[in-house]
RNA sequence: GACUCCGUAGCUCAACGGCAGAGCAGCGGACUUUUAAUCCGUUGGUUCUGGGUUCGAAUCCCAGCGGGGUCACCA
């Protein structure tokens, strides 16, 4: 689909470019509908007019249908206008059967040619089409066939359609133009309009959730002056007044840590990290991170608060604390609790290595490679772990299961444990074969904070450039005193792939990071003048 | 970034070295309770782009562009 995508692309005009405007030649079917909304303007009906005038959702009016019926009337009983996009029509010489749909369902329109008149009834035949937004008064009755419909008195056109909706049976198919063209993908496939009105679902019910615990919801910065809380490279971007570079943040972390000195017990945040990493199924450039951290807790809290949310999202935004993920049942609320086990049993468990028999890097890599995992030459001990926890443990956490207590290295933000300073109270929550987050009991300790980011830059100079670059104000706000805390971050594109069956982040945002099309091939590019330069963005203040 | 598959009508897909096709949508017609309505007729193409091989290329080869998948990195 490369030159030019699709549904809604332009062809290349003939006709040179007037000054000042656009020559845009337009597909036979835009053009013919084109010249339907020039006819309907002639005929006194505008195309695009301003207002519409509904009374009745299809929703309410089934309902209205369905109570009227059951108290003996065969109509509804009372004249309602609906308003919605055209769907489906079927003519058969003096009736015309059309489905509408809004934003609350579908509603068939029964047109009788003797009912609104035979030049409403051409119009309607002959002017609308597919796609067009229109809005249709009369009774509710029910059809020979069973189906409620509206049986139509007056029919006007809402917005006419240029572009032709994708075909009725096989819906849009193409990635290319469902991602690119998401509204081209909302409108034919259902599935897609179901997957992101539960992704909604769910992060409201996430938000009613910590508002229900006495969370505030705080906004920290997008721009960071300096980026931290997690291992990743980020975006760069330039200040143009300040003459000074920011990093869009890869994390919240250290900012919401701040607000737990300020005093602050519980705070949450959703809002968009990046990374500027590679994009696969299970990662996107940009994507959607909670983060949450309360005062006075430890991990063990925070495990309960995560097995409580993720139970709470999917039963408000499901109905159901079960459902099935890439074919493996799954539900939430059993076992209950969900289990605990450390990394250290679950990787002995898996390939039969106790980690902490070889505390070296060449020990630990021979071991594992005995053990099947594959290894690259040179991976530093924290990795080793890391690949063995991915390649034999992570398979196997299907049900909901919370992998906890890693080693020091892994987790320069978490706090140690009392009893085993080599490793760390921290937890990552398992479900369906893949880590839905990442929490631990946060580090407070200025001094043992300022030293794992020497540590953290010593592997930067060794070329890591992941490792997380020294923060001066952080452990500064640490010096104020940060009470015991617990800290979790989740993962919202990946909790809304598990609890809407999909497999792929891009299906889960509604307009996933594309490479630009080369110039000239996407759709109305045809004819633009060339975009005016330089100082289109600066010269605007405000 | 590497490997691999894909790109044909508005959409869904055929044709795989020999005249570029079908279904849906569209257009014209029949039909006053249809449900992917049915029936008759019909319009529509830079086969992603640029080279090459060949008597002949949508098809084979090379390069580019875009996308999917796998791997690497990461959450």
């Amino acid at each position: 689909m490369a030159s030019a995508p699709g549904v809604f692309s332009f062809r290349r005009s003939n006709r040179s470019i007037s000054e000042g405007t656009m020559e845009i030649e337009l597909s036979d079917l835009q053009e013919q509908r084109r010249l339907k909304a020039e006819e309907l303007r002639e005929q006194g009906f505008d195309p695009y007019p301003t207002r519409a005038k509904r009374t009745h959702t299809t929703a309410e009016a089934l309902a209205g249908f369905e109570r009227a019926e059951a108290a003996g009337s065969e109509t509804g009983g009372e004249t309602i206008t609906l308003a919605g996009r055209v769907v489906s029509r079927r003519h058969m010489g003096k009736t015309l059967f059309s489905h509408i749909r809004d934003g609350h369902g579908e509603l068939q329109l029964y047109i009788r040619k003797d009912e609104i008149g035979e030049e409403a009834y051409n119009r309607a035949l002959k002017l609308f089409d597919l796609g067009d937004w229109v809005q249709a008064s009369g009774e509710t009755f029910r059809t020979k066939t069973g189906e409620v419909s509206l049986r139509t008195a007056d029919l006007t056109i809402l917005s006419k359609a240029l572009n032709a909706p994708p075909e009725k049976w096989h819906g849009l198919q193409d990635k290319e133009i469902r991602y690119r063209q998401r509204y081209a993908d909302l409108i034919a496939n259902e599935e897609v309009r179901r997957v992101f009105a539960t992704r909604s679902k769910i992060v409201s019910a996430i938000r009613r959730f910590f508002d229900g615990l006495d969370y505030i919801e705080v906004e920290t910065p997008t721009l960071q002056p300096l980026y931290g809380g997690a291992a990743a490279r980020p975006f760069t971007t330039h200040h143009n007044a300040l003459d000074q570079i920011f990093y869009l943040r890869i994390a919240d972390e250290l900012y919401l840590k701040r607000l737990i000195v300020g005093g602050f017990e519980r705070v949450y945040e959703i809002c968009k990290d990046f990374r500027n990493e590679g994009v696969d199924r299970n990662h996107s450039p940009e994507f959607t991170m909670l983060e949450f951290y309360e005062a006075f807790a430890d991990y063990t809290t925070m495990m309960d608060r995560v097995e409580s949310m993720v139970t709470f999202a999917a039963q408000e935004a499901l109905g159901s604390t079960s459902f099935v993920w890439q074919g493996h049942e799954i539900d939430l609320a059993n076992p209950k609790p969900w289990p605990r086990i450390t990394l250290r049993e679950a990787i002995l468990e898996w390939s039969g290595v106790d980690y902490v028999q070889y505390p070296d890097q060449e020990s630990l890599q021979a071991a594992a490679r005995a053990a099947g995992a594959k290894i690259e030459t040179g991976t530093v001990w924290p990795r080793i772990v890391d690949e063995m926890l991915k390649q034999f443990v992570r398979p196997n956490l299907i049900q909901p299961t919370f992998l906890i207590d890693y080693p020091v290295e892994l987790s320069p933000l978490a706090k140690r444990k009392p009893d085993d300073p080599t490793h760390v109270e921290r937890f990552q929550p398992y479900i369906g074969g893949g880590e839905i987050g990442n929490s631990f009991t946060e580090l407070n300790d200025p001094m043992d904070q300022l030293d794992r980011f020497l540590e953290q830059m010593k592997d930067r100079d060794a070329g890591d450039e992941e490792a997380m670059p020294l923060d001066t104000d952080f452990v500064n706000a640490l010096m104020y005193g940060m009470p015991p805390t617990g800290g979790v971050g989740i993962g919202i594109d990946r909790l809304t792939m598990l609890l809407t069956d999909q497999s792929t982040i891009r299906d889960v945002i509604l307009f996933p990071a594309m490479r630009n099309l080369p110039s000239g091939t996407g759709p109305l590019s045809f004819g633009l003048p060339d975009d005016d330069d330089d100082d289109a963005g600066e010269s605007d203040d405000e």
